[in-house]
DNA sequence: GCCGTTTTCGGCCCGACTGTTTTCAGTCG
């Protein structure tokens, strides 16, 4: 049998932490299989591929869990779990996911009614087999149904680029309220997480109880799950929000507490601790002395430590870094000056030349790659040599009547790696092109060797300026291929080919930690926003939140470089491929 | 089951909110 994966084994896990949950006798067993599953959800290497001491090392996880996680990545089965789940008829620790349940109430409903999952509760609601059982009032039971038709529609985590843009409509109309005076997300969505589950935000007000009520009558709350004096929490565009109102003087504190990690805050509250201080959500206090609290710059300082930007705040060794003042500077969206990857209407973006020239002009920015797809990804409408040789006159026309006026226009391709790792362009063409981004598009199952050499014959190709989207993976839909990330930013180090942090919300592609990596190999990146529609350049934002969590700085991304260097960048092998030809 | 300049044993976050409770239990984050 196949051995499990990091996410399978952390599922186990958080079953196991259920069942021990329901036993009701160790809680804090329970507690550790779940942080030991947060902990692998979370990891950035491919724990089954560890030593069982490398394993014991992880946050949460001892030599017991360390053994475990061997034993499902190698056999495929964790038998102490399943024996434990096994417990308990399948379905019913399926019940956990259903807001309000919890083990106590679960464990009730299971030995009083015999119910053994979410149907079995459904029927006993419809029956109103419920009624007069104690702790289940009225309004209990209605919550109840509530939560479960609400379970029932919930499709999970949503993509950052998506409730980015619900948070800043949010954020507006609190910030219209009269007696708000400042609102700000925190929670993962501030960390620039890849998908986030909920909203937090925190707000500061005199009237905070006042300002929450008036929160939860804005348009766009489709339902009210809890309101009191300090907490709303709502539903907003799909979103479960959760709004905390607090005075100024805990402003930076509570933005700290919510904003998170969990494993960030843990840190630094053990900092505190270690000078007999408290940090909590209303500040850091020596005694009932606030050290701090406002905002997070004065926390920090005390502390004795550089501000940390929320993208780093992962207890990734971002705590060791401000302490000895070695923070990345990390880019920023004004950085960027230019965007190799965009569609027009000759494959498949909904925008033709002239509106993506007037887009990028718009945007200030001093060069635009126009890059298409190559013939074989036929979906998308590539371009054969013949169409290539058109949007080559085009491009030329645009140029000769804008003249100086920026952004330079670069003709490009997205052109696929075949399988065995050519282009779908002979060199003759790929000569032709100012900018040549290489990506897999198609035959995504190969083996992790098969892909690595793909993707290094690919680097190879003195034209190849950009790997775009390495993965090729689709948040949700698509799973990442597999290659050795190590060998391949190595050899695009070598060849000073740029790796992609493809800023599409479903790509996100390299991701954060890969980032991170390729720019430990020594690689350069390329920031893309893969636009397939003038309003879609704004996905360099979301290429530019994933960077900073992989603790990129501005100068290690080829479209922050003036036009100067491009050129030289861009020219650079092609030179050398001319001399040996 | 984890973890350690509070500890190798005895802790493990705890405050806010809801609902049913008349003083608190359960859940959530």
């Amino acid at each position: 049998m196949a051995g499990m994966g990091r996410q399978q084994i952390a599922a186990l896990f958080e079953q196991m932490s259920h069942a021990l949950a329901l036993d009701g006798n160790d809680h804090f067993r329970a507690l550790a299989y779940e942080k030991a599953a947060r902990t692998l959800r979370g990891w950035e290497e491919d724990v089954t591929q560890l030593s069982v001491e490398r394993l014991a090392e992880l946050p949460g996880i001892g030599h017991d869990l360390a053994a475990k996680i061997a034993e499902g990545a190698e056999t495929g089965r964790i038998h102490a779990c399943e024996r434990e789940i096994g417990k308990y008829p399948g379905a019913l620790l399926g019940l956990f996911e259903i807001r309000g349940l919890g083990p106590k109430t679960i464990a009730l409903l299971h030995r009083r009614h015999g119910v053994t999952g979410v149907d079995d509760l459904r029927r006993l609601l419809a029956s109103g087999g419920l009624v007069g059982t104690p702790g289940f009032g009225e309004a209990k039971i209605a919550s109840l149904r509530e939560a479960i038709q609400s379970w029932a529609g919930s499709a999970g985590r949503m993509l950052l680029g998506e409730a980015l843009p619900k948070a800043e409509a949010l954020l507006s109309e609190l910030r219209k309220l009269a007696e708000v005076e400042q609102a700000e997300a925190a929670g993962s969505l501030r960390r620039g997480v890849e998908t986030v589950g909920d909203l937090d935000v925190v707000v500061t007000s005199r009237h905070g109880e006042g300002v929450l009520a008036q929160a939860a009558r804005l348009k766009g709350v489709s339902e009210v799950l809890a309101l009191g004096p300090t907490r709303a929490s709502l539903l907003f565009g799909g979103l479960q929000v959760d709004i905390r109102a607090v005075a100024a003087a805990a402003f930076g504190a509570a933005l700290l507490y919510f904003t998170g990690s969990k494993a960030h805050n843990t840190r630094l509250r053990g900092l505190a601790r270690q000078r007999k201080w408290k940090l909590n959500e209303y500040g850091l206090f020596r005694g009932a002395r606030r050290l701090a609290g406002a905002s997070e710059a004065e926390i920090y300082r005390e502390l004795g430590m550089a501000f940390i930007p929320p993208e780093l705040r992962e207890d990734r060794g971002e705590i060791e870094a401000a302490v000895a003042g070695r923070l990345p500077r990390l880019i920023a969206p004004g950085d960027v000056r230019g965007d190799f990857h965009a569609h027009t209407t000759y494959s498949d973006g909904r925008a033709d030349v002239a509106a993506m020239v007037a887009a990028a002009e718009a945007r200030g920015y001093a060069y635009v790659g126009l890059s298409d797809h190559s013939p074989s990804a036929r979906i998308a409408h590539g371009l054969e040599p013949e169409r290539l040789r058109r949007k080559q006159a085009e491009l030329e026309a645009a140029r000769r009547t804008r003249g100086d006026r920026p952004p330079r226009i670069l003709l490009g391709s997205e052109v696929d790696i075949l399988p065995d790792g050519r282009l779908d362009y002979p060199d003759d063409v790929l000569a032709e092109l100012d900018v040549v981004i290489a990506a897999v598009h198609a035959n995504f199952k190969q083996s992790r060797e098969q892909m690595t050499q793909r993707l290094l014959r690919a680097i190879a190709n003195p034209y190849v300026r950009i790997v775009a989207h390495p993965t090729a993976r689709l948040i949700g839909s698509r799973p990442p291929v597999d290659f050795d990330l190590e060998r391949v930013a190595g050899a695009a180090a070598q060849a000073g080919v740029a790796l992609e942090v493809n800023g599409s919300p479903q790509r996100l592609d390299l991701n954060d930690s890969m980032a991170r990596a390729a720019r430990a190999a020594g690689a350069w990146l390329a920031i893309g926003s893969d636009a397939h529609s003038t309003a879609q350049y704004d996905n360099m934002r979301f290429g530019v939140i994933q960077a900073r969590r992989g603790w990129v700085e501005a100068d290690a991304v080829v479209n922050t470089w003036p036009w100067s260097r491009v050129e030289q960048w861009l020219a650079m092998r092609r030179q050398a491929a001319r001399a040996t030809a």
